[in-house]
DNA sequence: TTTCAATAGTTGATGTGGCAACCTTCGTGT
DNA sequence: ACACGAAGGTTGCCACATCAACTATTGAAA
């Protein structure tokens, strides 16, 4: 089927491969949005803040881990704080001390109200459209997958892989 | 870790996959946007749809089958077959038949020598991104667990698997 | 001290997608 | 003939992401 004489075109085995990435790389994410979205007013990214705000010492953390932690860009994290702000899940404190003054997002209680609320729904759904139509064999294999195709897209962005976004509460 | 008493938290395994997943789902489609977008001024599902138009008789389709091909939302399509007729890549073409009356989306010249001139670096860029990483072995599987997915999170759009999205010049 | 570069963070402009409302054009029933 | 509903398609408004430009602070070099 490839031409290789001319560019290193798809295998029929590719093809196949790569038009089920894209259309699982199209719906999921609009999946698992809309549900969020809709149960609990902020979308997934936004969840991945409170969360991890929530995992926290004191609920806060410095916009620069926190754009981290969610790999994100500092802005598109900075506009999403504002978002969360307007409707009093977050604050925003600036900090000042001996080696530095920083901004850190705070998660107030309502916040934390919220995200606990949201979170059996969200899972639910995580298992709805992921871990119940898979195997445990296929489960490993997506994680290695994942890793390699992480390595090859983003080779900086290895650590987001390390702290679950979601936890059970102690 | 997980307390199944009060909700079915994921496990272990099932954080570092749905980590994998989530980090995955916001980088490859990033990446594979910024390189079309930088070296050709389209992104992916523009492309999809050039593409789509480069190999449909007389390089026209009717915007519903478009649509499906693409597996978009008539708005999403129609936006961005609008954004196409402003780079004279693509033409709205209304046409009265026996039959009834519909609008296609026909592929100017132009349009055909831009997709075409995408197409190789485009294919490089996929390469480079998941088939270089993957062995034969984990493209099959990533086959199949994207079509379990599909099946789950979007079943009306298992018809967009049929049809490859970037094919050799015949 | 002044300057220069680097880091942290925000902001505004712009591009893109989703949703709901809307307009046509059919086909069907009365 | 008329009404009504369904299908195809577009549009306007809003939500969100990106990029580049900008501010502010720190630390080092001159």
């Amino acid at each position: 089927m490839s031409d290789p004489t001319s560019a290193p075109w798809l295998s029929d085995d590719e093809q196949r491969a790569w038009m089920a990435l894209t259309t699982v790389l199209t719906t999921v994410p609009a999946a698992i949005d809309a549900q969020l979205k809709r149960d609990s007013g902020f979308n997934f990214f936004e969840f991945t803040i409170l969360s991890s705000l929530t995992q926290a010492p004191g609920r806060a953390l410095r916009m620069n881990s926190l754009a981290h932690l969610a790999c994100a860009s500092p802005s598109r994290l900075s506009h999403a704080v504002s978002r969360l702000e307007k409707h009093d899940w977050v604050t925003r404190r600036t900090t000042d001390s001996p080696v530095g003054r920083w901004v850190e997002a705070v998660l107030t209680d309502a916040g934390a109200t919220a995200v606990a609320a949201a979170a059996p729904a969200h899972v639910r759904e995580v298992r709805r459209l992921v871990f119940d139509v898979l195997t445990p064999e296929q489960v490993e294999q997506l994680t290695q997958i994942g890793y390699q195709l992480l390595r090859a897209a983003a080779p900086h962005l290895t650590a987001c892989m390390e702290v679950p976004a979601v936890r059970p509460p102690t």
